[in-house]
DNA sequence: CTCTGGCATGTTGTATACAAAATGCAAGAG
DNA sequence: CTCTTGCATTTTGTATACAACATGCCAGAG
């Protein structure tokens, strides 16, 4: 047999409904505090209660849903303090990744990201803001891959996760816009030059500004009474 | 009512069954790569299969566990590269809770280092190994508590704990357990001159040398067939 | 002898029933 | 009117029964 085993992703009911939940949060349909009733998500989802206490677990370890015992499941309310703290550890763990690319990126991989980045430019000029979010995070993922640490990419994506339901709804002026833009140009030219040092400190610069964007829109939200 | 509300630690089943399982993993009783049949354990621990695949779906979020559909759980075994990932991000997180660290170090905290520091030499002179781990694992702790982000710590003790089985067996010789004191004399002095970049810079030192510590003793036993 | 197919057995996946705990409400005391 | 106390109801926790799937063995064909 040659190596195209291709898996077939059979998912079980837990993941498939752990899967289905963590949409639900990030697109915010379960809001941040709800607390998740067994029998009702249960007959919603049409599967039995136990596969959703596993699914529950999963959620939980994703760190999600909140358990107490007792007193079920609630959906995670990030405070400006958490989000503070998660993007601190987000900058810290893509800085790593920028160092580890530097010393593994081909010319192949420097001529997707540069073809991503003209993607950017584009979606940028012509003000698509969906477009933009998907190329961004098609470069980063593109870095991380790079970086080719399994591990890294798993912490940084489990915390990237819980941002996401906030990120959705961070404002982008047209100065911190460009501003970003930028920054990916500088991006690709540290990385072209192999340059470690250089592509860790904008890649934290990076991330500092979104962290500064989204507490400015929870901060917003907040004074304005949205949540 | 006043402030000293103690939460009474009451655990469910699944969370007790996933620390009693945690232990069992990381003390080598449940080797790597083992399979867990759900019947057999849910009979030893006491507990029916319900709230022992909760404790599967625990575990596998902290990454001891593997689950394949219908195939059932089996702890995780850890190869060569896996640890060096681990090992890596782990450098940066604690790397970042030592920049994170000398922002909010206080005196009294100091002094409680520089205690602890004491310990540690006195267990180096003598030669206590188990002391020795115990006094290191505390001044970890202590910086990470001193850095004040709780998804930093928990982050970090998650990774700590993957990796725990293996250190266990880490063997130190002279030269490296040398090396590794003074390397602690030198964090505290850099966190004591707040000096970031430089506390930084040591504790991604001194975690590479854990780093080949382990994989040199991963290696021997591999070749001598120990595992 | 080797390989395939199918059956018996064991193991995991899901639903459901029952037990235990929490919650909300209402009645009564202060 | 407010606070407590006990009960009814709801909700979560655990055990168990049954279904679906995987595994290993054996028989029979080639």
């Amino acid at each position: 047999m040659d190596g195209s085993n291709l898996p077939i992703a059979r998912s079980t009911l837990p993941e498939a409904a752990a899967e289905r939940l963590r949409t639900l949060i990030i697109e915010g349909t379960l809001a941040p505090g709800a607390r998740l009733n067994e029998r009702e998500l249960s007959e919603q989802l049409g599967v039995s209660r136990t596969p959703l206490r596993e699914a529950f677990r999963i959620l939980a370890g994703d760190g999600l849903l909140t358990q107490l015992p007792n007193r079920g499941a609630q959906v995670v309310a990030l405070s400006a303090e958490d989000v503070r703290h998660a993007f601190d550890v987000m900058g810290s763990l893509e800085g790593l990744a920028g160092e580890l690319a530097v010393t593994r990126v081909t010319d192949a991989d420097l001529e997707t990201l540069r073809a991503l980045q003209a993607e950017m430019e584009t979606a940028h000029a012509q003000r698509d803001l969906p477009a933009y979010y998907r190329i961004n995070r098609a470069i980063h993922d593109r870095l991380n891959a790079i970086a080719g640490n399994p591990i890294l990419t798993h912490t940084y994506r489990t915390l990237n996760t819980r941002l996401h339901a906030l990120r959705f709804r961070s404002n982008l002026n047209t100065a911190k816009w460009n501003q970003a833009v930028a920054e990916h140009r500088e991006m690709i030219a540290a990385l072209a030059a192999r340059d470690g040092a250089a592509l860790r400190d904008i890649l934290i610069r990076h991330l500092r500004a979104k962290q500064q964007a989204v507490l400015d829109t929870m901060n917003n939200e907040k004074t304005l009474g949205v949540v």
